[in-house]
DNA sequence: TATTAAACGAGACGGTACGTCGCGTCTTCTT
DNA sequence: AAGAAGACGCGACGTACCGTCTCGTTTAATA
């Protein structure tokens, strides 16, 4: 979601101030969620006018979107070792290190609340959501390649139960549990790994 | 999350306006989300004044909790077939509807939004988030108590794994696709299901 | 402005209650005046149900009337010490501590705020207004029974004249200052009281 | 009383709505006095937001001020005829009429209000009080400068007793004698003239 | 170099929600 | 029936943010 389009002629938009909204944007939302989020306040923080923040972006979310995006589309390049389960490991680390983030934890957010009004939803879920999907699928895909995966297992459920796992576990994380999550990610993330190895494998011998 | 205590001594509370507010709340949250959820807006749905709300429910969170923890508890009771991947399928399916219903798509939302803070997540998890997961929990159990399932598999793991993959499944699916899996529901949950009963199942010879 | 009458059944009224609410009516009133002083407060401050405060009084006007007029009454009574400039001293003194006191002063904001309304005037008029009045004609007509004052000289301006300067005075007094005029009453009063002396005294000759 | 202070930069304050608002205030304020006089109510019959009331007053009472010192300041213009008895009855009976008047009434009301506290009432009195008194003070200084006045009658006295007994008359007037009062305002204040010219003029031979 | 059109900061504007408090009425239990 | 307690619908309080709108100033590309 990028900014508005703006006028050919006349003085140009000075970027700075763009990338000064879009910071204090992310740091307003990382506060306390749409509760303390205001268009005044990401103003206010950025020493910008408002009228230079509505010429760029009409809405909170269209505003949200810009910001997030850039926090959530290094997700989707992932590491090929080889190694399927090696592989997974690895982005469901930063997957998890991702929803841990006060930032990052703004995609779901942002996510959940788009989905319940059509129009919101589609540009924001090819952006980020797709984001995270896609570079897992990657990795199915290279072991599939590499005969790593026997041909007949599908791959969107296997690519939704991880993520989905990761998320649920953060989800239902207490509050005083996040610390040791950051510190011992793979402890976390092993038995969640595991069970997506588990259903990608062959299955047993009739 | 009930309603605050009332003092004993005094006129006591009218519980039909404890109704209304939770209807009205429900109501408006379904609308728009947290958008357009005000009090005001709820006690005016409710023809209830301002006061009689917050003497309730301080905050809009509390409210909203009162108001799903309804929708949500019923999740914890699933059946029990003696089929395990049956029981799967009839909880996945419950579950799936519970995030496509605008009610229900609200206990995520605020347990998302939740999570942020310290201060709200544990009542919120307790109630709800937790009587999704061990309904679930129990399913395994059972399961494992007949023997269906090999005592070597962490049930936490699975009950992740299911329960986030239909979240995401519902989280990236385009707004149109909304009926469709609304109606056909078994054909949405059954590739999520096999993943699980893959992983749950005894391991490949070797 | 008696309280309201009660039914001759049942559980007779506690005076005490009665007694509590009007001394806390005046404290509360003499805080701030009209800003700060609700019903609410006035049973608040006497340990009191509201249902108790409004069985007596159903407006804060009469409420402040009846804490008032206990305090006003006695200043219809005056000295008759057989000398008329004595006399009008003594009286000019008392009104202008009773002006300069903070509940003798709730006694000019009721009126005045009373005289906008015809509902309110009448009633508290004649017990407190009249009260000041009532006094000081006596003295002036004790004054012309002795024939110190020349027959021809109209009462009612006279009077008129002396508490309205008292009140003006008082008015106009720079805050700073109020307390000097507690101390040197006698300083303040003399020049106003030199005033009708003059003019109720014999004119010139010709 | 002037609005508060506006910044140099920004848009500038439309001096409209200034005047709407007073306007308003002094409507809404005429009606039934502090009892339903709301900022609310004002900026609503202004047809302005409340931001735009609170921007220039902060409080009641300033808005009241800004609004009465408008009707009284004129009341500091007085005639010179050459003849004090003449003039003091010209300044007296528009002294009257500015009293029967429920905008003029506020002048007191407020001036009564503030005495309470010494926030309030420097500006005020500075403004209003003093415009009355200052108006009679010339009438009395000029009459000196042609030897209408032994100089050994101090002034301030004769001012506060003219004004005052204005005010106590009206103050004891019942409700419907207000109009006769308004129709025969001569009647009503050569009384309390003569009182005044009586205490100014030279005393009896000895 | 002078013109010009938009960007920019600041903040006014009519609205509306916030959470609190007082209004006057009512309902409950206790004295 | 009095009394203490407090719930009830209502609406004002003063603050903050909404999105739009003027202002005066700055800035780069065009004429």
């Amino acid at each position: 979601m990028p900014e508005k389009q703006q006028s050919p002629t006349g003085r140009p938009r000075d970027p700075d101030v763009s990338e000064r909204l879009i910071a204090a944007a992310l740091e307003e939302y990382a506060r306390t969620g749409w509760q303390s989020f205001t268009m005044q306040g990401v103003a206010r923080r950025a020493g910008v006018g408002k009228s230079a923040l509505y010429r760029r972006w009409t809405t909170k979310e269209e505003l949200l979107i810009a910001g997030v995006e850039s926090v959530a589309l290094p997700l989707s390049e992932t590491s090929d070792s080889g190694n399927l389960r090696e592989d997974l490991t690895d982005a469901a680390t930063r997957i998890l290190h991702h929803f841990l983030d006060p930032t990052g934890w703004a995609t779901l957010r942002i996510s959940v609340d788009s989905t319940a009004s059509p129009t919101m939803l589609d540009p924001f879920q090819e952006r980020v959501t797709q984001a995270i999907r896609s570079g897992i699928t990657a990795i199915f895909t290279h072991a599939a390649d590499r005969g790593e995966l026997t041909s007949d297992v599908p791959v969107r459920p296997l690519v939704e139960s991880l993520v989905g796992s990761i998320l649920v576990h953060v989800l239902s994380m207490p509050f005083d549990v996040r610390d040791d999550a950051r510190q011992n990610a793979a402890a976390h993330v092993e038995p969640l790994v595991d069970v997506i190895m588990r259903a990608a494998s062959p299955q047993p011998c009739p």
